[in-house]
DNA sequence: TGTACATCAGTGAACGCGCGTTCACTGATGTAC
DNA sequence: TGTACATCAGTGAACGCGCGTTCACTGATGTAC
């Protein structure tokens, strides 16, 4: 084996996802990442300084991989339902990253990239409202408000097990079903 | 100082709920809590076995305040759009429950005592569904699920404080106003 | 009312463990000349 | 093409700490008689 990794960084990432998909975020130690990725216990130091710093990556990019997705379907579909259903796959499909994201007492919160990236997701949300069609009356923020909280609220039901008689159900029909009440 | 403390158990818990609220619940540890009780640090183990006995009466504790205050609300007020907003408050007033009923990892979720205390909450909601006025088309069970996955997700975005612009805001209010959006 | 005894709540010393952090180091890589 | 050197990624030994768990114990309480 090379002394030097190649790309340790992104391999500790990597292991980081999946130690917090098996334990949570708040059971993730240094050291285990370092016997996953099979280097010396203090290379993800060397790397993420700590464990805040570790978890301020990986919620950094999860932001950007629900940015990315949000604004992905926005544009494909052209439906602001298929946007909020895209938020709960993305959850279901990135638990690890999901559980840390809204967590940031866990994390460098005020970090630049992690705000930028936040940022960015929050853009995509916002952007996809126009996408409702029809004149709605109301306040537009408070209708964002009770999309985001509906499909924030499912997703995080879903992956911690509380819907019931649900075992074969696929969350993101479930999504497209309770969104449809939202805006009929 | 008595020998015997003489509600030791109740004690405990009420240091674990002060605990978790400060630290959240995966950071709690049994001598903490008898440092908090100013007693010896193999006394919580006496009482709750371990960690996760100790997080099973929290969560049980939680799910009952949770049934009782569903049930009072729906009862004094005859509204299920009140309903979801004690849900909220719930939430809101008691965060470390709150963050323990959901993460049933931590405890003992098969426990004969958290499985009835849940079982009452739900029973309290899907109970509260019988208020809304006048005919609804669609599955209610449908939509008892959107009502449900917005109130829990506004609550869970509030108290991680993701909501934006909104420093005195009540999170009642915003309860409120986004479950008329859904229920007009 | 007094005494003996069972019960049980809480003690405190001891153990081994995994953790984060530090630090002098070593091996690989890239660049200047 | 070859050599010298700077840089930096990763090592491994060492440290002190807080943790959960165990266990023989002790002090308080309640009950039987």
């Amino acid at each position: 084996m090379a002394y030097h990794h190649g790309d340790l960084r992104r391999t500790l990432l990597a292991a980081a996802v999946e130690a917090i998909a098996e334990h949570g975020p708040a059971a993730v130690s240094l050291r285990d990442l370092a016997r996953r990725a099979e280097v010396s216990h203090a290379a993800p130091a060397h790397h993420f300084g700590d464990k805040a710093g570790l978890l301020t990556a990986v919620a950094v990019e999860g932001f950007t991989l629900l940015a990315g997705a949000l604004r992905e379907t926005g544009e494909r579909s052209g439906s602001y339902l298929e946007m909020g259903v895209a938020y709960v796959a993305f959850a279901v499909e990135h638990p690890a990253h999901f559980a840390v994201m809204f967590r940031p007492d866990l994390y460098h919160a005020d970090d630049p990239a992690v705000r930028d990236a936040k940022a960015a997701a929050r853009a995509s949300l916002t952007g996809g409202l126009a996408l409702l069609s029809g004149p709605r009356d109301g306040d537009p923020a408070v209708a964002a408000l009770a999309a985001w909280s509906m499909m924030h609220g499912l997703a995080t039901l879903w992956l911690s097990g509380s819907i019931p008689n649900a075992p074969g159900d696929d969350p993101r029909e479930l999504a497209r079903a309770i969104a449809v009440v939202l805006f009929p």
